[in-house]
DNA sequence: TGTTGATAGTTAACTTTGTAACTAACAAGT
DNA sequence: ACTTGTTAGTTACAAAGTTAACTATCAACA
C-alpha cells in the first residue's frame, strides 16, 4: 500500500476509538450527569451490584483496572454513600465492600439504562450485525 | 433482561473500549518509543504527511480534535523538528503547517507500520470479517 | 520472638486532557 | 478612523489518569 492510498477512516485502531469514543460519550453522559460518577466508578458499582461483595483487589482484577483507579473510585462511591466498606478480621489488610441502598437503586437503573441503550443499538444495527460486531469485538479485547 | 443476567463482557461500550484500549496499545508503542510521540501528535503528523500542508484549524476539523489539543500537538512537533510554521500573509492569524525532513520520515515509517499492523489483524480476523469490522464501527463513529 | 518478603490498599508526584479565558488579527458597517 | 463581532491560535487552571513509593498487615521460617 502506498502513502497516497493510506487514509486514517480505514485503520482499525482509529476506528475503534472513534467508535469507543461516540458510544461511551452517550452512556457516560447518563451516570455523569445523574450521579456524578466517573467511568471507573460505574465499573465498580457494577461489579458490587452484579456479583454482590468484593474486595477491592477482587474488582481490580476482574476489571482489569489498576489498584490505585479502584482506591479512588471506591473512596468517591463512598463518599455518595453508595456503598460501605469493612475490615475483614481474618485479613485486616482486606475490606469487604458493599452496595448500601442509594447504591444499589444507583445500579438498578443504571443497569436498566445500560440494557435500553444496547437495544436501541442492536435496532440500529440490526440484531445480527449487533452480535456479530460483539463477537469481533471480543476476539479483539 | 433482569439484573442477574446482564454483564459487562456484553456490554458493547464496554467492549469497544476494551477492544480500543488493547488494539491502540499495539501502535501507540510504536510512534511512542520510537519517537516519543502522543497520539494526537501522530494524527497531526499523519494529516500534514497524507494532505500536505494545513493550518491548525483544517487538521482540527478534519480529525475532530479539539483547537486547544491540535496546539499543544504543534508545539511539540515542532520542538522534535518534524514540522515547520509559517505565518500566511494573507491572514497573518493562521499559520501553514508543512512537515521537515524528519517528520516525513517518521511519517513514511509510521504509514508502513500502520500498513502491517493493518495486514496482521486482516490476517488475524480474516479478510472478510476485518472488513466487517470497519464497516460496522463505521456506522457507530 | 524476630527478621525477611509478600500483599492490600493509600498517598504523592508527575503527565495528559479538558474547559475557559485570553491575545492578536481580521471583517463589516458606521 | 471606530466600534462591534468573529476567528485562529495560545495560555492558564482544573480535572483525570499514570507510576512509583509508601504504610500497615500478614506469612513463613530461623
Amino acid at each position: 500500500m502506498s502513502h497516497e492510498d493510506f487514509e486514517l477512516a480505514g485503520f482499525t485502531p482509529y476506528l475503534l476509538n472513534q467508535a469507543a469514543e461516540a458510544q461511551s460519550l452517550v452512556f457516560s453522559k447518563i451516570y455523569k450527569d445523574r450521579y456524578g460518577m466517573l467511568r471507573t466508578e460505574w465499573r465498580v458499582l457494577f461489579h458490587l451490584g452484579r456479583y454482590g461483595e468484593m474486595t477491592a483487589k477482587e474488582i481490580s482484577q476482574s476489571a482489569m483496572i489498576h489498584k490505585t483507579k479502584i482506591s479512588r473510585a471506591v473512596r468517591d462511591l463512598e463518599e455518595k454513600r453508595f456503598l460501605a466498606r469493612e475490615v475483614i478480621e481474618e485479613d485486616r489488610r482486606v475490606e469487604r465492600l458493599t452496595l448500601r441502598p442509594p447504591g444499589k437503586e444507583a445500579f438498578d437503573y443504571l443497569v436498566r439504562a445500560a440494557a435500553e441503550y444496547e437495544d436501541q443499538l442492536a435496532a440500529k444495527l440490526g440484531q445480527e450485525e449487533a452480535q456479530l460486531l460483539k463477537r469481533l469485538l471480543k476476539r479483539l479485547g
